[in-house]
DNA sequence: ATCAGCTAGGCAAACGTATGCCTGATTGGC
DNA sequence: GCCAATCAGGCATACGTTTGCCTAGCTGAT
């Protein structure tokens, strides 16, 4: 239905071999006149020619596609990491992959070979695993595969992946907003956690109860179920309401579970941060609109920079290591000193 | 360096011809013995094959792959339309390639180009074009040279562009939230317009517009240079504030910059929706968090129903039909009877 | 015994590109 | 005027699939 025009339909209408209009079309070294290459560039430029990815793909063995798996793009979290990403991708001439895996391993398992079957020149885990996962191993396996196929693999998270890591220390990130919560006079201090057996829940817990034992406030820590999303920090925060004291803060395991606190405070008529404070983790967009106290978590560059190490390391090469990129605290309005 | 197992080495594996083993790995319906079947996947299954999806896209003239083409995937706008193409997308065995165009025709020519070498199925525009765009003529032609080639194209906004158009009608959406200002007995109403240029910008001031006049308030209607984030409703509201009277109501081309405008009011002690009413457009994930009254566009259904488009017409014959989506208002507390 | 029809499997061409190797022509040095 | 070197271009193979066509054997009907 197509004219699909081929390299040796350009050679044809350019009157020269394919050899030769392919070297033209691609800045080879070898040499060739300038009045040949004129003319295959013309004769290129008249029929429209597109030059097939996927077959230059196949015989060069290795493509210019970037993957990424994050749990769900509408998430600003995941969004943020996936801009950077895409930044440096396209702008090194690679198109990113994108698919959403809903925080299902299953999924992660079911891209990650989808992905490898696209030879994909590298696949970023942007999301959290979860503790004790009975499918891990059999995500690990898949891994394993496509890196002995020449796949880069990069996590974003720490997780049971024998891949480069690059992220950021979430745990000291819920310690130093633990920390900055008690610096203002707060003793008891309410976390709303994320979602359950979640790794990356796990890790904001412990940062929070060890910067609280460290202080010498263990009693005065109390954990409560949570999640990620606005729901989640509202509801929880409806059931500390009506069992008072109030505490002195909330802590939510992220910055949206934190607008949900700090709305469900305000629809109760409790003055943030007069009574209560409350704070965040990963300065997403909305913490800035709020006001919200958090600490900036570098998801930009995280993504940035997986995109480079996989385009920077051509052969699977590369070591098993561990970049952890800071993070910084951002006080603003929702929190006070006591 | 990789034992990448081609089907080659399966066949050789199994004892059979590659055909073989091509027909028994696809569930071809040419006749296969059983235990000829059962060698084939055991010898694929040992090995670790993957089959390359570059391979047979090359032979079979078609790949499972999603273009979509946004603005920016950090803007919830986008992020929604990028999930809602994804889950129709990988439901079906494809695999979406997002790109972030900025809001820039030369780089959406560009990578229009891209996923065209890529023999991608389609290609979703999700963003709007300028009025008057010097370049919109030169991405015309890259359009039809991909649709050409056989690839669909589909716009989510209304472009110069030949191609299917599935969209919502953002004209009469702020044509009835303003409306609704109205019905509520506002009079003199502010618009905080879009970006400059955009078609997207153009359509929402036109439609509050139209409906001031209709109400015979074009006198009282009032638009002011702004732009779809945050900070550009918070400036252009900054700017309203210190020339008294203050507005009955301000409509924002959008939720961000409604939201921005509402924060601009709190801080300067304006309560809202005593002394001001505000109302942004198109029903983002912040709008419900504020209980910003907005009227909610489908983005995620113009996006997965972009995808099914793609999906379901396998050659390019559709017409260049435009599908209109309905928009639903959503009164919140932001706004009050004067 | 013959033959049509079916089953099971193999051969080989094609998709569109990149590139190693070869050839013919031209040039420069002596 | 000869040789080596360089320049310009072509031939052919390989990448990993899919699929049309062919063959060989078998079954059952005549």
């Amino acid at each position: 239905m197509a004219p699909v025009s081929s390299l040796v339909e350009v050679a044809r209408a350019a009157g020269v071999a394919v050899s030769t209009a392919s070297r033209v079309l691609n800045g080879s070294s070898h040499p060739i006149s300038a009045a040949t290459r004129a003319r295959v560039i013309a004769a290129a430029e008249r029929l429209g020619y597109s030059p097939s990815a996927l077959a230059r793909a196949l015989v060069s063995r290795s493509t210019r596609l970037m993957g990424v798996l994050v749990s769900d793009i509408v998430n600003p979290y995941f969004s943020v990491i996936a801009r950077g990403v895409d930044d440096v991708a396209s702008r090194a001439g690679y198109v990113t992959m994108l698919s959403n895996v809903d925080r299902r391993t299953d999924i992660e398992i079911n891209r990650m070979k989808t992905m490898r079957d696209y030879r994909a020149a590298g696949v970023i885990f942007a999301g959290s695993g979860y503790v004790d996962d009975p499918q891990a191993q059999e995500l690990a396996a898949s891994v394993r595969q496509a890196q002995e196929q020449g796949i880069q693999v990069v996590s974003l998270t720490m997780r049971d992946l024998d891949c480069p890591v690059i992220t950021s220390d979430a745990q000291t990130a819920a310690y130093d907003i633990t920390d900055h919560l008690i610096s203002l006079g707060h003793r008891r201090i309410d976390f709303i956690e994320g979602p359950p057996g979640m790794v990356a829940s796990k890790q904001r817990r412990d940062g929070f109860l060890a910067c609280m034992r460290d202080a010498g406030l263990a009693e005065a820590a109390q954990c409560h179920p949570g999640g990620f999303d606005y729901e989640a920090g509202h509801a929880a925060t409806m059931r500390i309401i009506p069992r008072p004291p109030l505490p002195d803060a909330i802590l939510a395991a992220n910055d949206e579970a934190a607008v949900g606190a700090l709305n469900a405070l305000r629809q109760a008529h409790i003055d943030v941060p007069g009574q209560v404070s409350v704070a965040g983790i990963d300065d997403l967009r909305v913490a800035q609109f709020v006001g919200l106290t958090t600490v900036s978590l570098p998801l930009y560059e995280m993504g940035a920079m997986a995109a480079r190490h996989i385009i920077d390391n051509p052969t699977g090469t590369g070591s098993a290591t561990t970049t952890m990129l800071s993070h910084r605290l951002i006080p603003r309005e929702t929190t006070a000193r006591r």
